[in-house]
RNA sequence: GGCGCGGUAGCCAAGUGGUAAGGCCGAGCUCUGCAAAAGCUCUAUGCGCCGGUUCAAUUCCGGCCCGCGCCUCCA
């Protein structure tokens, strides 16, 4: 079955497919600005995309090149590094692990090129070069490069921004050397005040500095994938501008078509409004690991809403994935313990189903419904190629149960309590073992007896 | 002001022109020293409101009400 795919530009479904010769899907995922810890509205689109890639790799098989960047010189990550009185690099490598960690224990595959934007300084000046020279950009009194958005007359296809009207009290735009208020920056002139030891030599006939962040896209989207990709995602905020802008640089530089396909996946609210640190209601994956959450149920949590649809995150909808997760684990233990899945037998089982509502434009939560509408039969009626399709919506989720679920440490007080309690009970003195379970919960343990011993769980806060 | 999205059971959330997937919570039962776990069963004559089209609308059209996001920091 086709891969079909929501398309900002042409806002219609459609067929997702390479177009390159060797039949290789270039995607190309915008990734975080590494100044701080990502929070969980960030992750909602890196595990959005994370089920992108794992259909694609089902689609297409070892065609499939995945690149995703991490942002690591701009106003925000050298802010923070002067904050912190450490240099930039020691800075951005710092919260690149944190992020990566994250990554994993959400089960995200790791792309194939993990490029960087001082990796790329060389190439994002050649492109300004290139744009400078046939037009499109120029240089402004301080030696900054400016794009010159006029230059380029499909500008705002992608968003629409001809139908739009810019607010006229905004006073965020910085209109100090620009020619018109929608230029943007391809290059910034360095400012010993604000940037620090951070800095590079410019464009032939710049001043030197630093690249504006817009142009690290293209420049790194042209070295590792090519001059037209297939796929380029992100979150709906970065629809604009920054996605107009990398189409604008890409078009003229290259003089052909950047990308075939978008697609942006919709914000994650907190409590029916924005995060925000402010409001208190600002989630990073460590907060709710200490709370006492898996990340897998995070990630169920995270795709548990269609993904061109705003999703409101709860705690409570935390717990409801907690739970759910809790029973497809358990079939799928049981299942695994019935069944060698093989591939002989026919297809068109539920998993199958579930893989198909995926195809349908990344319906996560369809695909959800699907797979626990029909588990008690895959429970029950474990065929090999039941079992197999299983796996593969598993697989295309990513929820990955070989992998034990991380058993909470238990404190070796609360172990002794439980053996006492175990022992109390062998031998029928259940007064001292229901005063054991007592003293358990108060250390916040729970003990769930069985038939020839017991298991310890931490109680949720 | 402009652009866009959404309003489906207590909560979350799919979906379809022919009469509502699923998850969580809750309830009942089975099991059980207790507590759980697990299993079984139940839970929207209803899909924001009002009109229209249609044999038939939650699903299409129009109007209205409410909520949310974005408009050059932003996944």
């Amino acid at each position: 079955m086709a891969l079909k795919l929501f398309d900002s530009l042409t806002r219609e479904i459609r067929e997702l497919k390479p177009s390159h010769p060797d039949g290789v899907l270039r995607f190309y995922n915008c990734g975080p600005t590494v100044y701080a810890p990502a929070h969980i509205g960030n992750f909602r689109t890196f595990v959005i995309n994370d089920v992108l890639r794992r259909l694609l790799e089902l689609e297409f098989p070892g065609k499939v090149k995945h690149v995703r960047n991490l942002t690591d010189v701009d106003d925000r990550t050298i802010g923070q590094s002067k904050k912190e009185g450490h240099p930039l690099g020691e800075i951005t490598k710092k919260w690149t692990d944190l992020f990566h960690a994250d990554c994993d224990a959400l089960n995200c595959l790791r792309p194939h090129v993990e490029p960087t934007a001082t990796g790329h300084i060389r190439e994002q000046v050649d492109m300004i070069e290139v744009l400078m020279q046939k037009g499109n950009a120029y240089r402004a009194a301080d030696g900054s490069v400016y794009f010159k958005i006029n230059s380029f007359p499909d500008y705002g296809a992608l968003s629409r921004i001809k139908e739009r009207e810019l607010k006229v009290t905004n006073s965020a735009f910085d209109a100090d050397h620009k020619d018109d208020v929608g230029d943007f920056a391809l290059w910034k002139a360095y400012k010993p005040e604000e940037d620090g030891d951070v800095h590079w030599p410019g464009p032939q006939g710049a001043a030197a500095g630093r690249p504006g962040w817009h142009i690290e896209c293209s420049a790194m989207i042209k070295k590792h994938l090519g001059e037209t990709i297939d796929l380029h995602t992100g979150g709906v905020d970065l629809l604009f501008p920054h996605h107009e802008n990398e189409i604008a640089q890409s078009t003229c530089c290259n003089g052909t078509t950047f990308a075939r396909h978008w697609y942006h996946s919709e914000h994650l609210l907190v409590d029916g409004t924005t995060m925000s640190k402010s409001k208190g209601n600002y989630y990073t994956l460590g907060d709710l690991v200490a709370k006492g959450y898996s990340p897998m149920a995070v990630r169920y949590a995270l795709l548990a809403g269609h993904p061109r649809k705003q999703l409101n995150f709860t705690l409570d909808s935390l717990h409801a994935a907690e739970s759910a997760l809790k029973t497809l684990r358990s079939v799928y233990d049981e299942v695994c313990a019935k069944v060698t899945a093989d591939s002989s037998e026919k297809t068109g089982s539920v998993g199958q189903m579930s893989v198909m509502a995926l195809h349908d434009d990344l319906n996560t939560p369809g695909a959800l419904g699907i797979l626990f509408r029909d588990l008690k039969h895959i429970r029950d009626f474990p065929t090999p190629s039941e079992v197999r399709d299983f796996k593969r919506a598993l697989f295309a989720l990513g929820f990955d149960f070989s992998i034990p679920s991380s058993p909470s440490a238990v404190p070796t007080d609360v172990t002794s309590l439980a053996q006492k309690r175990w022992a109390s009970k062998q031998s029928k003195d259940f007064a001292t073992a229901d005063a054991l379970r007592k003293e358990l919960a108060a250390a916040g343990w729970s003990m769930l007896d069985g038939k020839d011993g017991y298991k310890l769980e931490p109680l949720k806060k």
